[in-house]
DNA sequence: CGTGGATTTGAATCACCTCAAAGGTCGTGG
DNA sequence: CCACGACCTTTGAGGTGATTCAAATCCACG
């Protein structure tokens, strides 16, 4: 399967400027003017199609993307060829920076659905974190921000339960949500069960088990890949961590 | 337990500028001129003993650290207060960058020996990173490398079992002596076995038992804390490595 | 409306865990 | 220098949560 990055757009470009999602995004916290320069090294592509590669672990790292709409999965692939899921990626999450000083995408990045991303190479994104040290900061708070997502993914591999797991899955993915705007309790989850098996460490089975057990607790109900969260509060004892009412720290 | 970090030091100063890991350590690909100013920066503390903490999750963020010799072990506490070890530091690696973005440390960090640090104040460090790209640079590529250790971690935790675990974690220990330039077969673990079984996540029993394996199989030799790798081939199978003749991609 | 993939459910198995207890090792103080 | 205690490591026996294997059901899509 071939990747299929920076295919020239037709239509309408957007811009930083008028993303909705620049509050969110690598812009956050770039003036007007940073912000442009940063739009002007910006290549956004035609959408890629669900199960499409955004890029593919070893190939030549040239780009990072950031997600405009829809949502991918990244995966490392051991050399038994199995692959571990290591995080979905939803609007405005910056991909890529991992592999930074590799020279080779350390990962593969694949569509969950109809994406578009916005692409920026890395050449000159490293030449602009010189200039600006707000994007500087940004990038260094993003990989920050990676580094505690994936040791809290190691704690909850090394010393959770499938149920504890499944129930910081869905909160994670409901805090995701929720800072984009959308409701914290009803949505649709773009991956598919043995995605999330992969990303949890368990069996299908053991997911789906999980999954209609919560029901039957009145914890969630599901339809499919649509997801209501009907005991947030149980949920948030079960997954271990606290409500989070002021956002204490993440997980 | 109070978090000891910066008290001055009475004896001799050491220097970037001399110091014999100064190819491993943040300086690396700095100009002398470049090095001089990171090395004005850089407070040097009396010793940590065993046991200590250097700093402690939650406190203020206010510096990264390079260990000059010794090592040590951070983790990060669960809601439930269990703890899940992160990562081991040994000489030139550096801590607590993950904290960057989140004002206080997300992890804590504890010597597992005797050990000596360089502390760098945040605050300079990163108003040096704006002016020096080079430095800039390796800030960047240390933070794309402990996120490609988590994913590899990620990926151990939940698709390996017990034997690949534990031969993978040797291999690791292994390729890093080597690169200070010791032995890659003939070294000292710094840590106890409850720590590997914590890092590794399973139970001290298996990683007894799994040692006790690898002896009768010939994979290692014990004793205490030192260990021989009789058998890298094997081992390097069993963790699913490719020998790495090349060093093509880290694991 | 049929087909292939995804999801769910059930039954049996297993790798690792827990519990228990017997060595070892190390530092401390008499 | 040796005895003591605390902690670490090893070994054994039995239990269990999640996996594996198998099969039914659901669902999306051409």
């Amino acid at each position: 399967m071939k990747t299929t990055a920076a295919t020239p757009l037709r239509g309408a470009q957007p811009h930083c400027q008028t993303c909705s999602l620049n509050a969110l995004c690598l812009p956050l916290s770039l003036s007007e003017n940073d912000m442009e320069r940063l739009d002007d090294i910006i290549r956004r592509g035609r959408p890629i199609q669900k199960g499409q590669l955004l890029f593919q672990q070893g190939e030549e790292f040239q780009s990072v993307f950031a997600v405009r709409t829809g949502a991918l999965k990244t995966y490392t692939l051991a050399s038994n060829g199995e692959e571990q899921i290591t995080g979905f990626h939803l609007a405005s999450e910056l991909i890529g920076l991992s592999g930074y000083d590799a020279g080779a995408y350390p990962l593969t990045a694949k569509a969950l659905e109809t994406t578009t991303v916005c692409e920026i190479p890395l050449q000159q994104l490293d030449h602009l974190a010189d200039e600006l040290p707000d994007l500087r900061k940004q990038l260094m708070r993003t990989m920050g921000t990676e580094i505690r997502h994936d040791q809290n993914m190691m704690l909850l591999l090394s010393k959770k339960n499938a149920e504890e797991r499944v129930a910081s899955f869905l909160l994670d993915i409901s805090q995701r949500y929720q800072r984009r705007g959308f409701s914290s309790t009803h949505f649709r989850l773009p991956m598919s069960r043995v995605d999330i098996s992969n990303y949890l460490g368990l069996a299908v089975e053991t997911i789906s088990r999980v999954f209609t057990r919560f029901q039957k607790n009145e914890l969630i109900e599901t339809q499919g890949k649509e997801i209501i969260l009907t005991d947030l509060d149980s949920l948030y004892e079960l997954a271990g961590l606290a409500r989070a009412h002021d956002k204490c720290f993440s997980e």
